[in-house]
RNA sequence: GGGGGUUUAGCUCAGUUGGUAGAGUACCUGCCUUACAAGCAGUGGGUCAUAGGUUCGAGUCCUAUAAUCCCCACCA
């Protein structure tokens, strides 16, 4: 028998239950269709937040929903733990910097506080009472992955889909890497316009240029006007000489300068950004470097030499002050692409480095894009918008440390490019050697590649990894979960992780993924602030909000959220979630209190019973409706509603007959115990989706005997069979049962206009314009709201309830 | 500048194919009713952002406009 629910105790101890029980394991010999779930392997770079309980609950119900519904679940966990976010976890958290030791310490030091990291993350989910599989547990760090990661990038560059290439790349001077155009955010960042008097060689006159970034004096390579513009007309194909500096570039022209931007002539330095890259490939300009990789300026600056591009950029305004080749200052605000994790201005830079061909297929990834399935269905233009906006392949080296290592050597003699060998890997080119001499000139010495890849590099092949496409194209798995059904994550790595997802797809595989992407939204702390690490306190604590409010409740909270709509954090929903929980455990342990030692028989229904369990069955439909389309919060609304009717209507109508089986007959009472019975076992199935642990606990309280499945988990929705009353169709049924709580309605807003308690008796309710076989639910009604008698009048054709106290 | 979302009750949001505006919550009122006061019952509260159009009929379809949020571009 029920108790007192103590969610602190309860829950714990079924999540135990469930792991030691391999409730959620996979199960590879099973007939039943499967329904693979690419989950998204969260960044090992600090603590679990609420974002992440939330995000990962919406994809979590699609899971318990699929299992309940007859699919063999795919559902695996991972960590995605190596590269820049975790280094710099690592660095923070130990006070160090990786290049200050060996790239083994360091390696060790990050794998020493992964594994923290993810053993608490673990916990984490298991304690939100997430269903994953962990016997599929996958770290991005780990030799397997390591080794598909490998893999997928020795075949891709067999194929030219990778290549090796000198050429400018954005680079990010504070971290000193490589990032690809998906790392970028643009930022609003205020500065200077500075205008410059860029004199003429020959004396003849002066060209006046605005500049934001005048610490590139130094490489400039030469002044373009737009072809049309009157004004310069005569300056081009002259020289100009460049401020400070004092060397002369010539002034060019190109349509793509702006009439109206700065002064209408523009500097051109490499690189100052884009549209710089741009002219130097356009107009063959030569190339002059005056920032280093670690964003200090080079020997070319002169005196700047060795100073930040800021402090470099400041300094020489002075001068130019000073030596009044700067004659006015205008403050602006524009739009600077930014690293995304560090915050600091893009640079470009030169480098020899390695590329995935990401511009030729741009057609493709498109076509991809509009076949898949996108819930939200907005989404799809996310995508299509970004892929349309790429303008440049995706470079993959990493000027860092913890990462997969990019398994390929150099020949010193003749530059030849050796490829590991498929049985070296996991492979570190700098701790090992290639297994032949250089193909090309049998070359032995070799210098091996120092760069790591892109974690999206390992992370884009999340479905082959998990199809365990290492162990060839044909194994087992491959072949019943690829592609994978579906890819759950939050909207802001649609162009990084589903992008390159589709892409490594389509290069490896000629295929698709998976076949449907849900996206969630984010967690907001109000309507305007993200919840942030900063903002981390108790109140938006996973840890603690479960241990205050329960794992359930704040599933719920969870579930309420629409798909790919930011939420706010409300307090208001956990309460309701807190209500729902209690009434559940309540309504239970009534219900079940006049069911021990029940045996269900399938007898003739009473009408009302039949009318609880026809309007079961319409809303188990239209739950299932809106979850096969992605709509969680909406399922679990109409299943809420259902429920608070079954308790205030139907549990208040039927528990006369479970208390006086002597006045109402046995009949009767086996009726409203059948219908009880089921409606309640069904309801919890369905909730278990949601709240895992008090549905379970009811479940091996009192269902699992009648169930014979060890957890509520392994059971499956089903509608509610009975006998339905052959004279009435289901409609008609369900509008008796309507019009009979309309008619309660009305008497209960008598007695409570009229200051009347609940349990007054009415003498006599007239009633009219109901349909006839009303008076087939006349006990019902008059025991709920203890009425005397109920006079029909037939003539009378318009609805109508008078009540005679 | 390009693309997308949102706009319905004080608040948070539903509203399928056009057919009398819904829920929860808050407010207010009543009720200790043989599960539950963390409960039950009930009242009030909306020019469906604005302006046009299609239609017998528009929250819903079409066209503009506005506000707001997001993505992309804008970096001289």
């Amino acid at each position: 028998m029920l108790n007192k629910y103590n969610f602190r105790e309860s829950e714990t101890k079924w999540q135990k239950f469930w792991q030691e029980n391999n409730v959620y394991k996979f199960d590879i010999n099973s007939k039943q269709p499967i329904f693979a779930i690419d989950t998204p392997p969260p960044t090992v770079s600090g603590h679990i937040h609420i974002g992440h309980i939330f995000s990962y609950s919406q994809a979590e119900f699609m899971a318990r929903f699929k299992r309940m519904t007859g699919y063999n679940v795919f559902y695996p966990f991972g960590f995605d733990d190596n590269g820049l976010p975790t280094e710099r976890l690592v660095e923070k958290e130990k006070k160090i910097k990786a290049h200050e030791m060996s790239r083994e310490e360091f390696g060790n030091l990050c794998r020493e506080v992964a594994q923290k990291y993810e053993q608490e993350f673990k916990e984490m989910f298991i304690k939100a009472g997430n269903s994953a599989d962990f016997n599929l547990l996958y770290s991005t760090a780990s030799p397997s992955v390591q080794k598909a990661s490998q893999k997928s990038f020795i075949e891709l560059a067999k194929n030219k889909l990778a290549y090796y290439a000198e050429k400018p790349a954005i680079w990010c001077p504070e971290c000193r890497i490589s990032i690809a155009q998906a790392e970028l955010e643009s930022k609003d960042i205020p500065s200077f316009f500075n205008y410059l008097h860029f004199p003429l060689s020959d004396g003849s006159g002066c060209l006046e240029i605005a500049t934001t970034r005048p610490e590139l004096l130094s490489a400039c390579v030469c002044v373009f006007v737009h072809p049309d513009d009157k004004r310069y007309i005569d300056f081009v194909g002259k020289k100009v000489i460049v401020p400070f500096y004092h060397f002369e570039v010539p002034v060019l022209t190109d349509d793509k300068v702006s009439l109206e931007k700065g002064t209408g002539a523009v500097m051109c330095c490499t690189f100052g950004d884009e549209t710089d890259l741009f002219w130097q490939e356009k107009h063959f300009l030569p190339i002059k470097t005056a920032i280093d990789d670690g964003g200090r300026m080079t020997q070319l600056a002169g005196e700047f030499a060795g100073l930040k591009i800021k402090v470099a950029r400041e300094s020489i305004i002075e001068k130019l002050k000073q030596s009044k080749e700067l004659y006015k200052q205008e403050n602006i605000i524009h739009a600077v692409s930014t690293h995304e994790r560090c915050g600091t201005p893009m640079e470009i830079n030169i480098k020899k480095q390695w590329f995935i061909d990401l511009m030729s297929h741009k057609k493709e990834f498109l076509e991809l894009g509009n076949k898949i399935n996108w819930f939200p269905s907005f989404m799809k233009s996310r995508y299509l918008n970004w892929v349309e906006n790429i303008d440049r392949d995706w470079c993959i080296s990493r000027q860092r440390y913890f990462g997969v290592p990019i398994p390929v050597w150099y020949c010193k003699n003749c530059g030849e490019i050796v490829f590991a060998e498929e049985k070296q890997l996991p492979c570190n080119p700098l701790t090992t050697q290639p297994l032949h001499a250089c193909y090309k000139c049998g070359g032995k010495d070799f210098e091996p590649e120092k760069d790591i890849f892109d974690t999206w590099q390992t992370s884009s092949i999340t479905p082959l990894i998990n199809a365990k496409w290492i162990d060839g194209e044909n194994n087992e798995l491959i072949k019943k979960i690829y592609p994978m059904s579906l890819r759950p994550n939050a909207h802001d790595i649609i162009r990084t992780w589903d992008f390159y997802t589709i892409v490594k797809s389509f290069y490896h595989t000629n295929s698709l993924p998976w076949k449907n992407v849900m996206i969630s939204g984010f967690v907001m702390a109000d309507k305007d602030n993200k919840i942030s690490k900063s903002k981390n306190n108790a109140k938006f604590n996973p840890s603690d909000l479960i241990n205050e409010k329960s794992a359930d409740v704040t599933r719920y909270w969870a579930s309420t959220g629409s798909l790919g709509r930011d939420i706010i954090f409300s307090d208001e929903e956990m309460k309701n979630g807190a209500k729902l929980v209690n009434k559940i455990w309540n309504a239970s342990k009534f219900v079940l209190s006049f069911l021990q030692n029940y045996q269900p028989k399938e007898i003739e229904l009473t009408l009302i019973d039949q009318w609880i369990i026809a309007k079961f069955n319409n809303m188990q439909k239209n739950f299932i409706n809106y979850f096969e389309r992605y709509e969680i919060g909406l399922a679990i609304g109409e299943l809420e509603k259902f429920f608070w009717n079954f308790c205030d209507n139907y549990i208040e109508i039927a528990k006369r007959r479970l208390y006086n089986p002597d006045v109402y007959g046995e009949d009767a009472t086996e009726s409203a115990k059948f219908s009880s019975f089921m409606v309640l076992k069904e309801m919890l199935k369905m909730f278990a989706i949601y709240l895992p642990h008090i549905t379970e606990e009811i479940y091996k309280d009192f269902y699992e005997n009648y169930e014979h499945e060890i957890s509520i988990h392994k059971t499956l929705l089903k509608q509610i069979s009975c006998h339905f009353d052959k004279k009435l169709s289901l409609e008609e049924i369900i509008k008796l049962g309507d019009d009979a709580c309309e008619i309660v309605t009305s008497v209960r807003r008598f007695k409570s206009e009229n200051n009347l308690s609940l349990k007054e008796e009415i003498s006599s309710i007239n009633i009219s314009g109901f349909s006839q076989s009303i008076n087939l639910l006349e006990q019902d009604i008059k025991a709920v709201c203890t009425v005397k008698n109920i006079c029909y009048d037939n003539k009378n054709k318009e609805k109508q309830i008078i009540i005679n106290k």
